[in-house]
DNA sequence: TGACAGTGGTATAACGTTATACCATGCTTA
DNA sequence: TAAGCATGGTATAACGTTATACCACTGTCA
């Protein structure tokens, strides 16, 4: 009644654990005979190789970690979604955690994820990851990709988005319905997702002679988007247009909008980031810049592996491009609301 | 420039790998000198210890699989959290499979787990899960824990939701603001869930002489429950209020509610169940019946955790109740809409 | 002095695989 | 008939740990 083990489904077959071996590997030159006697032993007995032992003899692995900071997050959720699922489709396993930003949470977890020997990292690195988190990845040759941000002084793969680019689609597309008073709302943190979408927001800003650059930072949450748009409103009444630093932020904000009795798009227009389900399917559907999180987690994931396949190759640098969907929450401007 | 091993620490601190290995594990006698020439030279290595060799040889193991049937959905996306946070509070790693409710891929996912040898397994088994999934557990002997369903003629601890309780509750809460036409709406596939839902919801109709029950299925999603929505109301113009069975739903319901010119709440009042983080951010929050995703996650990883440290244990059944929370999508009947 | 108990350490066999090298056969072919 | 070579299989040493058993000292005490 003990585990089933090679040696025991060899026995039954009457062969040794070498021919067994390669029966169930499909290797080497075995006959039909018994390669049948194997198989069928094995079925028998119910028989599942050990994972553990035959990747320490073989040096193959194929289990991988990744590291986001908020996995409930719904962006995140359809990342891991994304990843998971491609993976699954490779026959790997991924080791999901959550540093919450954390920098010694982070470390902690890298740590458990290298002895655990997996094949590779996926990250966002947490704020102020510290160099010495980056020199573990280094000391023991973990092939990683970073996600989202990238980790200071450290070349590896990255996979993440083009912030400027997208900001200015999202700006351009403001601007172009004739809004002149739009701000940018949304982030709180020095990070350098953040700082390249206000760079794309001030290029256009700049590019249509609109000085009225307003940069208002909230958390990144429904609730903080709601709270700050109205702070937001209240100080910079002129205001027309918004363009958001995520789709939590920019629900939060059209929320708000409803609720003080105006009407997102008509009155006030929101552009989001993300293209999170729920976008499509808010009160009034947003206007966003949609990433695809779901097939950017399945483009990380097939990255992670490519580079895990072949460890010698040249880093590289995946930005994906931001397109615009249209909800209904950007309008050409009308006269000024507050006038 | 290889990666360091437990030989290497012992020959660079000049002891043998048995000293080595018990410095490291901090058990048996060994001088506080000796103890530190080890742990400057594991320092100096950069030693980390191989988790599958150590596993292999003691017989311990620290990862367990999880395995849902959707994990971008959002109620599924906190348990995911709460289930992370905790097992690494303890050390452990989780491996995060998504089933999409599909028997045969749960099969090959079951399989790739016990092949990576986890320690357990939490999972929500999927529709006709067969005999032989269990069977597989079985045989291995996998301490698991089946979550939210049963798995059919398989003892295990489980963890889930009191259902009936909980649409008890939330049938009573609608009957007592006055509603009589109150219709369950929400569900399309036969499980014990969403009988056990239903169940609640009849028994307290009944018991309140309320004899027009209405159960209307449909998908879990925003969208699914928009559309069920308005098939709903142009059927049945006198229900005055709505059972839902997820969160989802009800936000589709009540996002379906807004666009036909109606107010949720004032003119049909909505209860969900789930509890999930937008739930109360909504455009109108939402009442529902909570049951705390983040909280359920952690305890269903405790539960596993505590059945890994005692396989012999008797098994247990957790239902977790549910709790009423007050939204805004709940008021007294006023005279019939339709009318 | 010899018995005995601590103290601090080591040698070595597992754990369950896979990779490498090797060994019997039987059959061809010069 | 000897050399050569497929064919089908086996013995065995790794992989990096940990558990078990054991050994060499030193000091204590009758």
């Amino acid at each position: 009644m003990k585990k089933p083990t090679l040696r025991s489904v060899a026995a039954e077959a009457a062969v040794s654990v070498a021919t067994a071996s390669q029966v169930l590997r499909g290797v080497g030159r075995i006959s039909e005979e018994t390669r049948e006697k194997v198989l069928n032993a094995a079925q028998r007995l119910n028989y599942v190789p050990d994972g553990r032992a035959a990747s320490m003899r073989s040096g193959e692995v194929r289990e991988v970690g990744l590291l986001v900071h908020h996995v409930s997050n719904p962006f995140n959720a359809e990342v891991v979604s994304g990843v998971t699922d491609y993976l699954d489709s490779q026959g790997y396993l991924a080791s999901v955690l959550d540093s919450r930003d954390d920098a010694t949470r982070q470390r902690r977890q890298i740590e458990l994820l290298v002895r655990n020997t997996r094949a590779g990292l996926m990250w966002v690195p947490a704020l102020d990851t510290p160099p010495e988190t980056v020199a573990l990845l280094r000391a023991h040759a973990v092939p990683n990709v970073t996600f989202l941000r990238h980790a200071p002084n450290h070349a590896a793969d990255h996979v993440g988005v083009h912030n400027s680019a997208a900001t200015r689609i999202a700006t351009a597309h403001l601007a172009d319905l004739g809004h002149r008073h739009i701000a940018y709302l949304g982030g709180n943190l020095d990070v350098e997702s953040r700082r390249d979408r206000i760079a794309g927001y001030r290029e256009i800003m700049t590019q249509r002679g609109l000085a009225a650059q307003i940069v208002w930072p909230c958390e990144d949450s429904r609730k903080a988007g709601m709270v700050a748009f109205q702070q937001l409103h209240r100080e910079h009444p002129e205001i027309t247009a918004i363009v958001c630093n995520g789709d939590m932020i920019a629900l939060g904000a059209s929320l708000a909008l409803s609720r003080a009795g105006l009407r997102p798009g008509e009155d006030i227009s929101i552009v989001g980031f993300d293209g999170i389900e729920e976008a499509a399917l808010a009160a009034v559907p947003l206007t966003t810049i949609s990433i695809r999180p779901y097939s950017l987690g399945q483009t990380l994931a097939e990255t992670l592996i490519r580079r895990i396949r072949a460890p010698m190759a040249q880093y590289a640098e995946l930005l994906v491009h931001g397109e615009l969907t249209q909800g209904a929450t950007s309008c050409a401007v009308r006269e000024h609301p507050a006038a």
